[in-house]
DNA sequence: CCGGTCACCTGAGTGC
DNA sequence: TGCACTCAGGTGACCG
């Protein structure tokens, strides 16, 4: 589900309601979900006060006392939601973690395919978990040369190259059309074609766009919600990501879907110049 | 290092 | 209605 935008803004409401709150009980419903086992990942949580929510990339990181973290991946279909305490008959369908803080605000963990997991980890596993992601730099922690730079030192496609978290933090599959197709470059076009000047437009294009749609609370393609069940408004922004055979926003030609690396793919091929091209 | 495929899961939409 | 099939915002393993 959640691309940088989307999980920005639920980490900035979920700071805004547990900061500052002690978790009184973490209720485990699906076992399989905590990572490294259900017992750290309760044992660590459950009593700590949670200084703040942070985001890394896609992972949320919950700061708690003590210096242990809890860090969350929401994959696909993951949510946190404001729910009610437990009743009698169990959670709703598909909520798998439930956190009672200590002014009785519930949060739920809710996710339909149960790809994401929750860590459980003290300060030092935190610091070889990070070790071990080795995530590479946010778009806005780079210069447009930087980022240039970056580009030429790889080899490969571009799309699934700005997809990889050890490249570049926090981008997948809407951010990466759009931002293709804003910067007029074809998808599958190898990364070290791209001129200077062309990575330069291209970082820009990310920044301003990911700056844009984390302002607009990021995208509800399907279901993507906050906490509060409010949805974001960049999907109105998209110019690409979703729009098969729609007319192109600049030359008016018809939009195309392809496979690359494997992920449904959405362009204009007139506009973004493409691999067999001169530049 | 790179690309392709599959696996992890459930649900929505489409076409017959 | 039912069934078969495709697709989905992510990522990691495995193989050539």
């Amino acid at each position: 589900m959640p691309e940088l935008p989307e999980v920005e803004t639920i980490v900035r409401e979920l700071d805004a309601v547990a900061a500052g709150r002690k978790v009184d009980r973490l209720d485990l419903f699906t076992a399989k979900i905590a990572r490294p086992n259900p017992d750290r990942l309760v044992g660590l949580v459950q009593g700590a006060v949670i200084e703040g929510v942070e985001r890394r990339a896609k992972f949320i990181v919950f700061r708690l006392s003590g210096g242990a973290r809890m860090v969350v991946h929401l994959k696909m279909t993951g949510k946190f939601l404001l729910g009610r305490p437990l009743d009698p008959g169990g959670p709703p369908k598909h909520v798998h973690v439930s956190l009672t803080l200590d002014d009785g605000q519930v949060l739920w963990y809710e996710d339909i395919r149960r790809f994401g997991f929750l860590w459980g980890l003290s300060a030092e596993e935190f610091d070889d978990w990070l070790a071990a992601a080795a995530l590479g730099p946010e778009p806005f922690q780079l210069s447009a040369a930087e980022f240039a730079e970056r580009l030429g030192a790889r080899r490969g496609r571009i799309k699934p190259l700005l997809l990889n978290q050890r490249f570049l933090g926090g981008l997948g599959n809407i951010y990466v059309d759009e931002s293709l197709f804003a910067a007029g470059i074809h998808p599958l076009r190898p990364a070290e074609s791209l001129s200077p000047a062309e990575a330069r437009r291209l970082h820009g294009e990310i920044v301003r766009i990911l700056d844009e749609a984390i302002r607009l609370r990021g995208s509800t393609v399907n279901d993507y919600k906050g906490i509060t069940g409010a949805g974001g408004e960049y999907q109105h922004r998209h110019q690409v990501y979703g729009k098969t055979g729609e007319a192109s926003p600049e030359c008016g030609g018809l939009l195309e879907r392809l496979v690359v690396g494997g992920r449904g793919t959405h362009c204009c091929p007139a506009c973004q110049i493409g691999p067999d091209s001169e530049v």
